[in-house]
DNA sequence: GTGAAAGCGCTAACAA
DNA sequence: TTGTTAGCGCTTTCAC
C-alpha cells in the first residue's frame, strides 16, 4: 500500500517549488526546460493530481450527478449509457443515483448532490406533475446547474431536453389514419395532463383534425401504470366489453408488448385484426416475435444535448434558462400495424 | 450563488473553535451542552460537511467506481440498479463508467479509478480471457480494493461474485433430458474456454453423463458474438444444413430471442418442433410472445454480496482474497420448451 | 472538554 | 520565470 506521489515529492525530486510544478503541469508560463523536466518526471513516476485536493482548491469537483428512475428499464438504461459516454468525453465523472419511482427519493438525491458540491446535475424526472418534495431553490442558492432530461417540472425553471412527443404521436397517428385506421385507442397515464401524455395526445388529436377524421374522447384510456402488466390488464378487460378498434397505441413499447400479449390470448390477431404501436423503439422492439411499430427517440443526441448544455452552464459559458430543447422523433413502421384501406 | 456554510462559520457563530464543532459532529467527547448547541445550529442552517475537504483530510472519498460493459443491455442495467441500491445503503456514491466491449477502455477506466483515489471498485469484466491492458498491480500498489462481478480475470487475485453457471446449465440440461430431449445444441462464445461458456458447458456435459445420454461435441456451437443477431444468423444457417435437434440452448436470453426468430422464419415451430432456452431471465423473457424458458440469476443478492465484500475490504475489516462467491441459479420453465417424451 | 496548530494536496496571488 | 505564502474545509494530535 504505497502512498501516491504528490506535487511536493516532485518538487523535492527536481529541486524546484511545488508552485512551479503546478504551473508547468497546467500549461502556464514556465521556462521550456523546466516544463520538459517536470513532464518527463511526471511521466516517469506516473503522477496524477489528487482530484479531491484539486477540487477543493479549485472549488470544482468535475463530478456531475445523474438522477435516474431505474436503469433496469432499458429506456433509461440506454439513456444512461449515452449520458455517460458524452459526459466522459467532457472529462466529468458521472455519479449515478436511482429515484426508483419515489418522488421523495428523487428529492433527497437532488439535495444530496447539492450537499456534495457536485458541479451539476442531470435529472430524469419521475412521472409526476411536479415534485413538491424537491426543493429546487437549493440549486439556485448554491449555483449548481441542473438540466432536465426527457421531461421537466413546471415549478422549476431549468433547461429541459426532450424528444418531440407531439410530433412523434402526430406522425404515428397520421400514418395510421392514412392507411385506413379510424378508431385508435390511446393508452395513457392516469393523469392525462402529465407532459409525457399530454404532448402525445395533442399530436394524436391534431392528426385526426388535419385529416378530418372523427374522434371520440372515449378512445383515450387512462391507465394506473405505464407498464407491460398494465397494458395487458387494461386491454384484456376492454376487449371483453367493447367492440375491437382498428388500432391501439401505447405510451411506450413495454406497454405495447403487454397489449399484444393480451390480444394474442384473446385470440385477436396482430396486425390482422388490430394494429398495435408503441413508443421509444427500445432494443427489444426490433427483435420481438412480431417486430413492433413504434416511434424512435434519438436518445444519443438527446443525451448529447443535455450534456452540452450542462457543460456550458458549468463552465459559466451559458446562463441557465428554462428553454426547452426538442429533439425530433421518427416513425418506425414494423409489423404490428398493417394497411387497412379497403381493396 | 451563496457560499456554503463551513465549520468556521459555525464556530464563529457559536463562539467556539472549529475543532470543537468537528468533534461534536463526529460524536466525540464534548460537553453535552456544547453538542446540543452545535447540533441545533447545524440543523438550523442545514450544514453538511464538504465531502472533498473531508475526503482529503480523511484520505477516503466515499466513492466507488463501477466498470460496466453497457447499461443498454438490460442484464447489466439490472445489475447496475442493484449495485447502486446496495451501495447507497452503505453511504457510498457510485461513479459509473462504461467499458463498451473494449478491453482497452476497461483498463483505462480502471486506472482512472486508481488515479482518482476512489475507495474501491467493482468490475463487471468483458468477455475476454484476460485483459492484458489492465494493470491490476496498480490496485494492489495503492491499496484500492476491487471486487469482480459476474466473472473474473485469472491474472488477478481479487474476490469474484458470480452466479452458479455450472449448476444453472446443469439444471436446465437435466430438465430437458428428463423430458425426453436428446440432441441439444449449445450456442456459446467463439472461445468456449471463457468462464461464461466453460462453466455452462461443464454443467451441460455433466447432465448428459449423469443421465447416461450420449452426446456429440458437434452440438457445441461457437458463435462469434453473443447477441440476438448472432443467434439468429447461426441458427438460420444451421437449420439449412443439419437435421433439426430437439432443443437449442443459448448463452443468454438475447441470443435465444434471435434463435426463436430464426426458427420462426424457417417455419419451425417453438416449442412444437424444437425447444429453445436462454439464460439470465431478463425482464423481457417473461413477456415475450412465447415466454422464454431460461435460468434466473439472482442479480439482487449477487450485487448485494459484491457490495458487502467490497465495503468490508474498504473498511479494512476483511482482507482481499481471491475467493469465488457463487450465487445459486434457478431454472425457470416457460413456454419455449415442451415435454418430448413419447406417449 | 476545548482551543491552537499542523496537515491532507492542490492552486492562486503576490513578491522576488 | 520562479519561490513564498495563504487558503480551499475538514480532522486530528497535543497542550491547556
Amino acid at each position: 500500500v504505497a502512498k501516491r506521489t504528490s506535487l511536493k515529492d516532485i518538487a523535492r525530486a527536481l529541486g524546484i517549488s511545488e508552485a512551479t510544478v503546478s504551473l508547468a503541469l497546467n500549461g502556464r508560463p514556465v521556462r521550456a526546460e523546466t516544463r520538459r523536466r517536470v513532464l518527463e518526471y511526471v511521466d516517469h513516476v506516473g503522477y496524477t493530481p489528487h482530484p479531491l485536493a484539486r477540487g477543493l482548491a479549485l472549488q470544482r469537483s468535475m463530478m456531475v450527478g445523474l438522477v435516474c428512475p431505474d436503469t433496469e428499464n432499458p429506456y433509461f438504461g440506454s439513456l444512461v449509457k449515452h449520458v455517460s459516454e458524452h459526459m466522459s468525453e467532457h472529462g466529468y465523472s458521472l455519479v449515478l443515483s436511482l429515484s426508483q419511482d419515489n418522488p421523495q427519493r428523487e428529492a433527497d438525491i437532488l439535495k444530496s448532490f447539492v450537499d456534495k458540491s457536485f458541479d451539476g446535475a442531470i435529472v430524469m424526472p419521475l412521472d409526476v406533475r411536479d415534485n413538491p418534495a424537491a426543493d429546487f431553490s437549493q440549486f439556485d442558492r448554491f449555483g449548481i446547474p441542473v438540466v432536465f432530461c426527457t421531461s421537466y417540472y413546471a415549478s422549476h425553471k431549468a433547461t429541459c431536453v426532450r424528444s418531440d412527443y407531439y410530433d412523434g404521436a402526430y406522425q404515428l397517428t397520421r400514418h395510421l389514419l392514412e392507411t385506413g385506421h379510424r378508431e385508435l385507442w390511446y393508452l395513457v397515464t392516469a393523469d392525462p395532463d402529465l407532459p409525457v401524455a399530454s404532448e402525445r395526445l395533442r399530436g394524436y388529436a391534431q392528426a385526426y383534425r388535419d385529416l378530418g377524421v372523427e374522434r371520440s374522447d372515449d378512445w383515450v384510456i387512462p391507465c394506473d401504470e405505464v407498464t407491460s402488466a398494465s397494458g395487458y390488464e387494461v386491454v384484456s378487460e376492454l376487449v371483453a366489453s367493447r367492440p375491437l378498434p382498428d388500432g391501439i397505441l401505447a405510451l411506450n413499447d413495454y406497454m405495447a408488448f403487454g397489449v399484444v400479449r393480451a390480444l394474442h390470448e384473446k385470440g385477436v390477431r396482430v396486425p390482422d385484426d388490430v394494429s398495435v404501436a408503441g413508443y421509444d423503439d427500445v432494443f427489444y422492439s426490433r427483435i420481438a416475435g412480431t417486430p413492433l411499430t413504434t416511434v424512435r427517440q434519438d436518445l444519443d443526441v438527446l443525451a448529447q444535448r443535455c450534456v452540452e448544455l450542462l457543460v456550458a452552464q458549468m463552465r459559466g459559458e451559458a446562463p441557465g434558462t428554462d428553454e426547452q430543447v426538442i429533439i425530433p422523433s421518427t416513425l418506425v413502421v414494423r409489423q404490428t400495424t398493417r394497411d387497412r384501406r379497403p381493396g
